[in-house]
DNA sequence: GGAAAGGGCTAGACAATGTCAAGTATGAAT
DNA sequence: ATTCATACTTGACATTGTCTAGCCCTTTCC
């Protein structure tokens, strides 16, 4: 009855998952649910995803999607060496906490199972690979490049996980500002790079 | 009728929920399938436990205080320096991923809303201050220490969730070890740490 | 000894959920 | 005009979380 325009039902039940995923975490998202924030009949969804796994990975893949742009971007910021990567990391977890909290639940979404999920994931770590090359100043195929780049994965992605789940704020002494901690933090990760390059005798691009 | 000794329900009911969530994920944790598999009515759970979040909240609480107790242990360890901690949080992170798995999602344990999680997290905390404060060479109450901790917790953190949730297997390519390669980031990482403790001008203890 | 009380559990009931199966409308193609 | 697929809606069923009520022990008190 209430179709709105017309043929969107996919984008309206995928956007009414994200924001109930944001707000009441992905537990929570019911299939009848995101069908009546949606709109539509409480079987609508199951034409555009086979069950409720499906509506994950479809917000997953779109993650990736989105997570590989931003890193892209990144060649073109400002900030140099790894500090820019681990802020657009940062950045992509908070503005899109709806996807990054199902990017890396292989128990619901399957990066496995869903192959176009997988491609996605692949895509944003090959970006991610090249990123770091250009950090680090190798190519991109080079056993440096694939440990420092999960390295810094693994750096980036704690952080985003320990900063969205909250327990950092608990953690603080009350009167401590969590922005600035948080780029303490970045701050001293990338410095660490710095030096770890020069250690290295590698020559990162100066961008 | 199959009350199996006597009164030990509630740990039966927490060794069910922990392995339906190593082996299904969290969210196929249903209060039905626990009792079902702890041989109680469907009911018994709700004696030891408010509801299902509650059982949540017990095995998260129980999670903190056995990673509490891993970081204890690692100031006995032989590897030295930060290495010992990054092993130490993988080895637990892998060995109890039911617990794991639960401990980081404030969605479905409310590490803020369940008292006694909450302490147990801080606990931890505390744990892991103090074994950074050995490795860093300050006191417990620095900014350094505190920038470290957050900067190695992430490190660790990320490195734990990356593995666990597959997403990394995928990432290499086919002839690569993962063992090893989880090792060469390691040792990247402490060896990192390293650097910048020597820049820094700190001095480690040596134990 | 017997009654009372409470802990530790079971049983029943209800609304809500995931999903299968079947129906209906709407547009295009023949 | 009839067929036929697409894009839904409606109905049904087993299963879930959780409320309420009950049952069986043991302990305690008189």
């Amino acid at each position: 009855m209430p179709s709105d325009q017309h043929g969107d039902v996919r984008r309206l039940v995928l956007d009414a998952a994200i924001k109930i995923i944001e707000t009441m975490g992905a537990d929570s998202l019911s299939m009848r649910e995101v069908a009546r924030q949606a709109g539509v009949s409480h079987q609508a969804p199951y034409h555009y995803f086979k069950d409720r796994s499906g509506i994950f990975a479809a917000i997953s893949e779109e993650g990736f999607a989105l997570l590989a742009d931003a890193f892209r971007r990144v060649e073109h910021m400002e900030e140099n060496g790894s500090k820019g990567g681990f802020i657009t990391y940062l950045t992509f977890a908070r503005q899109h906490s709806g996807h990054f909290r199902v990017m890396f639940r292989g128990d619901i979404c399957g990066i496995s199972t869903h192959e176009a999920t997988g491609a996605a994931a692949d895509d944003a770590f090959n970006e991610l690979l090249k990123m770091v090359s250009r950090t680090i100043g190798t190519s991109t195929d080079t056993d440096e490049a694939m440990t420092f780049a999960i390295m810094l994965w693994s750096q980036a992605h704690g952080l985003a996980t320990l900063v969205l789940d909250g327990p950092l704020e608990r953690k603080l002494p009350p009167d401590a500002d969590l922005e600035s901690q948080i780029m303490n933090v970045i701050n001293l990760a990338s410095h660490m790079v710095s030096l770890e390059v020069a250690e290295m005798g590698l020559l990162p691009s100066q961008n």
